[in-house]
DNA sequence: CAGGATCCTTGAGGATACTG
DNA sequence: CAGTATCCTCAAGGATCCTG
């Protein structure tokens, strides 16, 4: 008993830590969205600020160049004139595929779950 | 030109919803470990306590409740003598598996990467 | 053992204004 | 347009002590 406790114990934090180490980069309500939102194609700051709703322009900022800072985006500066901004994806950026499916396909049906649950709750008053 | 781009942000905006549903739930350092670590089986709060590193006691009391209160995880009391509080994860709660997988690859193949770079550095050093 | 109560710190995030 | 600078708020989270 001793025995199995301690070996699920370390099974646990085996598991827990990537998923630690994950968090800890990717964690905020700006991150994700931000990079799901340039996987439809590079964009400037302000398409970005647009797209990303609710964002102010120095989280954005700020979310941006930790983005970059961790090789997940990529700050281009085309230097025609006007000179013009764009972010990119990375390579690096884009192996986030799986979560960030996963993450859409599960907030989808937790939305849907939550419908039913008040469309039921009405249909019961 | 414009089109497009109503047609991008929009699609965007679609996309991003979902996630930012499922992050509204599941952000902050210890939801997603507190039920990874349920997934190892039904745990006693002091057994989750230590299985989850760090945690505080405040902080995991306030988690097991907002997680009950989503409906991911229940709390069971066995009326044996004396008392067992036990936790378990739900049926519901299991539905995150693919999110909880993909996270875990994900912050696996991060923490390798991360190894891999210093390694280089202190090689060409 | 299983927490609640209390107090405190810090950082995420927001608002507004300003600049090259 | 693409941000930075400043100031501010609030909630996440931590530390400590206490109880049935």
């Amino acid at each position: 008993m001793e025995e199995s406790h301690k070996l699920n114990h370390s099974e646990c934090q085996n598991r827990i830590r990537p998923i630690k180490d994950a968090l800890e980069l990717l964690s905020g309500k700006w991150k994700l969205p931000i990079i799901l939102c340039l996987w439809f194609g590079d964009k400037r700051f302000s398409q970005v600020s647009k797209d990303v709703n609710g964002i102010t322009d120095r989280m954005l900022s700020k979310e941006l160049r930790d983005l970059e800072a961790n090789g997940l985006v990529k700050r281009v500066i085309h230097d025609s004139y006007p000179v013009v901004v764009e972010y990119t994806i990375t390579e690096y950026g884009k192996t986030l595929k799986p979560v960030i499916d996963a993450l859409g396909t599960w907030g989808t049906e937790h939305r849907n779950r939550l419908q039913n649950e008040w469309k039921n709750k009405s249909t019961h008053v």
